[in-house]
DNA sequence: TATTATGCAGTTGTATGATGACTTTCGAAA
DNA sequence: TTTCGAAAGTCATCATACAACTGCATAATA
């Protein structure tokens, strides 16, 4: 059987303990469970999921191999005690404002130029796949006319997660959350974000992006990526004025009325 | 009861999986399975290291989570093509803790290497004026045969806050207080620590950094200090090398007695 | 009373068997 | 030769049981 172009597409079935780990993952990062505090027990946690035991006890494995947790026999699983030192204080200091919203985003410039190296000298196949399969989602989204936003952000998680270094995923979780421009239901993106010429630009990057990490170019992948991110802060920041603007326009029309 | 000395060297007893995965970690390592390869099946290797079917899986996620491995429903377990040697082989006899300080280590070079490129852009007279300061301060306390220590977190503190973007510095801050190696009681590293070789190539280092973020040159100021921290992560890994080969050696001088 | 020993309930670690889902192989049929 | 499908091999998941360990309450002891 030969390989078709279709096939890049690896549409892989995530296995249950992968969705298993991504939801606690994602609870923790959230802080819902302090750091040194226990979570709840494998046959609670067996309910809450609906999957066995097998399933949860492979996804506590994985989190405990990123260092999130550490199960003690006969005592229970607990959260690490350094993480949230080290996440969640940065979440929490983090406003919703928009200076601090551009500082954010420079941070995450430097995590995922990083990342972009490393992915390219680190990754395995499935992770190369799962880069792909994202860069094809997006132009499939494209064409369709729908908002490309989860296969951008899934873009740039699949590279992170290439590094094979939890806590590049784990920064991008936390930075990206708030940094990331996706807001398709506010009046000022709708005509930046969705008009075509725009996305155009960001695949055309993003392919730049794939094929120096594809090729295992380090330094090239960098530096596409470097590209990629500086003009996304450039359009951000012209966002920014242009919601300013619109406030601007609205406010002086509600004095009018 | 009392937690002796011999307590804390002791560590608790290794899970089986553990052991299995140390085991077949080192017959990758050594190539006994070439990448792509196919591994025995998880059949084979219950009956090979005579444990139940639950501790192989548990051991094959963990490869699998650490990339060496990759499973494919139905066909079976391969080998990684490209097994990153400097990566895997010091997974080998890594506890979880070493590993997550150098992943840290590794987002706090991201962060540090877009730091110096940003000062070298951004700073103003004061800021290069504390940068210098800290070099200077780390060369007085050279001379005098103190630790530096302090003087090496302020220069990297120094270059984080020209960036003027606050962020940079809290990451820092809260980055570095888990991966920087400053163990000055522990026996392998006062001997490589304080050496005043080793410190010296520390500032020469910190020298072309200076002068990078002087010149307003940022591409170079990146690139020193990505080799100024690439460095240090090959030194660190040394260090762990070091302290594994002291700790053998006292289990072997323990074991005689 | 204060301290130590004991037992119990809860939790993780391991073993075992069964079933579903998926891949590969190989032979039969067109 | 090519195509199709059946069957064997393999991983994924489930269910159950028992062993090992921890924490805590209670009883036994000095």
């Amino acid at each position: 059987m030969s390989q078709t172009v279709a096939d890049l597409r690896v549409e892989r079935k995530p296995k249950l303990s992968e969705t298993v780990v991504a939801a606690i993952r994602k609870q923790l990062l959230a802080g819902e469970v302090p750091p040194g505090q226990k979570l709840p027990t494998e046959g609670q946690l067996t309910e809450t999921f609906g999957v066995s035991r097998t399933v949860i006890r492979e996804a506590l494995a994985k989190l405990a191999a990123d260092g999130l947790v550490e199960a003690r026999q006969g005592a229970g699983v607990f959260v690490s005690e350094h993480i949230s030192t080290t996440f969640g204080v940065l979440a929490a200091d983090m406003g919703a404002k928009d200076s601090v919203a551009l500082n954010v985003l420079e941070v995450r410039l430097a995590i995922e130029i990083e990342s972009a190296g490393l992915a390219a000298i680190r990754r395995n196949a499935a992770q190369e796949a799962a880069i792909q399969e994202a860069f094809f989602e997006f132009e499939r989204l494209l064409l369709a006319s729908q908002p490309t936003g989860p296969a951008d952000l899934a873009f740039h998680r699949a590279i992170a997660s290439a590094t094979n270094n939890p806590f590049y995923v784990e920064m991008l979780d936390v930075l990206g959350r708030r940094a990331i421009p996706c807001d398709v239901t506010s009046p000022w993106s709708t005509e930046l974000v969705q008009s075509d010429e725009y996305q155009r630009g960001l695949q055309r990057e993003h392919l730049v992006i794939l094929n120096a990490i594809s090729a295992g170019d380090a330094e090239a992948a960098r530096e596409a990526m470097r590209t990629h991110l500086t003009r996304s802060q450039q359009r951000y920041r012209e966002r920014l004025q242009a919601r300013q603007a619109y406030y601007a326009n609205s406010l002086k029309a509600a004095s009018t009325e």
